[in-house]
DNA sequence: TTGTACGCGTTATCAT
DNA sequence: ATGATAACGCGTACAA
């Protein structure tokens, strides 16, 4: 359905007795117009209430003042925090956002992505670095600036923003090593198609080996993000193997349901079982202040993507990969080393919390 | 940037050995051409990586194949889930999704309401029927399409999507008033802007009031949507006021919230105090059985009003208002009336369950 | 500071 | 079934 014939710029320039080519300076550029021609113009403009048509002004200036953010899903409220500060990033700025999301489908990224081009977004924001080969090239020939968000692109090919997990991986791990925890499982999401599940992982597996604990493949779970699924795959791992003290979720939404299990069973955290996890939302945090997270700006990382873009597109430089911080928060305090889902005997845990700056002092 | 000097469709045709516009049609009206041409035509674009040019055609064609969404918020999970369908939707019909978000201020929804007509979208979804009288002008001469979400649209005016708060309400009341309640609160978000949280605070007191029972300003008590804020309302009222025996809560992030607080006041949910409330995201219900819900379909109504906004441009007649069902799940087994936060004497309660169809037996 | 005139890449109309 | 050509509404050299 087409938009009803409304008021055209010439209609604004013979309303206000001027030519085409001022109206539009009047417009686009108020600093190059007598102030009584703008003055004028604005009048004009606001009394046949004229809106600019985008299409006309992108296909003359050849530029839509327009982004595009290719997410998995806004369901996961980490990409709905950093969409949500990126939009309002973007309008700030006169810009608008064109949304797509694929659920974790790579086909489906590559038509979504495909679509906001075409709708000639000026720029692109995507997440991880996991993309097809044929994405890859529609990229490169399509000679759109992009972002990649929510990692920090271990090839350095390409202009992004993310934490590293690495790091967080290495606080969490030294955190639970430091009480005393030897056996710790992970509950993880999905890693099929998502290298941010999927690095979060081995990040983890690689701190803990740092300081002599293996990880095994066993003391690894994959699962749907939702609390009930945490809950469900907590309980999966203390049965098959009792001796486990400590749990690493990937969320904090699996970490919710690990505290639920852990409360079912009468453990205490952390006074019987240790749960960490990387903290998206502050949803596990709020709920139990016994939670080890690593706190990860998300509306941060969706802010940059969009100042970065913003910069570049202005023909600033910026740098290629960007680190936001992320913080470990400890809120329970360090005590006796937990027995353990089994209750067995417990050896003391050396009291030597991690220190970091971003602590919270409570003690 | 200007987009890099790529194929154009004259460039396509010249490949092809066609014209411009047997190009043009090959592409997007393939039955009109011969199956030969088509298959060349075909080959061209592959060959050339050609990608249309979306402005050039939104000016041509009068239509972008673009819909705008207007959310306070994708901060809130519902309003996340229900933009993710309703993406979800639009994608699969070929259609890109606009997004912008106001963060509840009426300024600001004006102004990226304005952005996204600028950008040409073909329709417009936004959130409630609460908008200044400058935006209701704005559709109106603007002659955009546009469905309202999450209401009925009291005023009967404009197309619209979402469930009834009033059987919603009814319906969690008569729960609670069966159970021998008498004493009950109510936990909100903040109201201003937000017709959405006044409609069902105004509907829990009117169904309250349809059984004789008042809510005094007292114990409605206002708060931002979070965990902590919930679980310091629910203190603050049960401080204030020891009878009570039940809240209802605006949404399950407060719900979840007035869970913890009753379990560090030691009050076991539902033996000591009911806790209901409008479950979104249906966490709450996730954390405890306990729990009295009303579950809204969030990707019901995202998914409609793409539908229905589609429907409508394609010149096919929608119902002006449609309502989504909502769910009462009861997941308390009915007991003996709890004693309140003040653990004072019980009465019976009447042993007459709330019946509905979701009803999930658990007994 | 303002106006003229051309071009942006496509669709749609009208012939053929 | 295909081709020529006129819009579509605006930005922007370039000229004045």
């Amino acid at each position: 359905m087409p938009r009803k014939a409304s008021a055209r710029l010439d209609d604004v320039a013979r309303s206000a007795g001027v030519s085409l080519s001022t109206a539009s300076r009047a417009i686009s550029e108020p600093g190059l117009v007598h102030p009584d021609t703008r003055e004028r113009v604005q009048r004009a403009v606001a009394m046949l209430g004229y809106v600019p048509h985008g299409a006309a002004r992108a296909l003359a200036s050849r530029r839509s003042r327009t982004l595009g953010a290719v997410v998995p899903t806004l369901d996961n409220p980490i990409f709905a925090s950093s969409t949500q500060a990126l939009q309002r990033t973007l309008a700030a700025a006169g810009y608008t956002l064109l949304l797509a999301s694929h659920e974790y489908d790579p086909e489906a990224e590559l038509a979504v992505t495909r679509a906001l081009v075409e709708r000639g977004v000026d720029g692109l924001v995507l997440v991880g670095s996991d993309h097809s080969p044929e994405l890859a090239r529609f990229l490169a020939q399509s000679n759109v600036p992009f972002e990649l968000t929510w990692t920090l692109d271990p090839a350095g090919h390409h202009h992004c923003v993310g934490f590293s997990n690495r790091l967080a991986s290495i606080r969490m791990a030294q955190h639970l090593l430091d009480l005393g925890h030897r056996e710790i499982a992970v509950l993880s999401g999905y890693t099929a198609n998502n290298d941010r599940a999927r690095e979060r992982v081995a990040r983890v597996r690689e701190a803990l080996a740092g300081r002599g604990i293996p990880l095994p493949e066993a003391r690894v779970v994959e699962t749907a993000f939702s609390v009930a699924r945490g809950r469900a795959a907590l309980r999966g791992l203390l049965e098959q193997d009792p001796k486990l003290t400590a749990v690493i979720c990937g969320n904090d939404i699996l970490a919710l349901g690990a505290l639920l299990e852990c409360a079912a069973r009468g453990l205490a955290v952390p006074a019987d079982f240790s749960v960490a996890g990387f903290d998206d939302i502050e949803l596990a945090a709020e709920v139990s202040p016994a939670l080890t997270t690593v706190r990860i700006p998300t509306a941060r990382i969706g802010q940059r993507a969009g100042e970065r873009l913003l910069a570049r597109l202005a023909g600033k430089r910026v740098a290629k990969a960007e680190e936001v911080p992320v913080e470990l928060m400890l809120r329970a305090s360090t005590g006796p080393v937990p027995a353990g889902a089994a209750r067995r005997g417990a050896k003391r845990a050396p009291v030597n919390p991690v220190r970091t700056a971003a602590r919270k002092p409570r003690r």
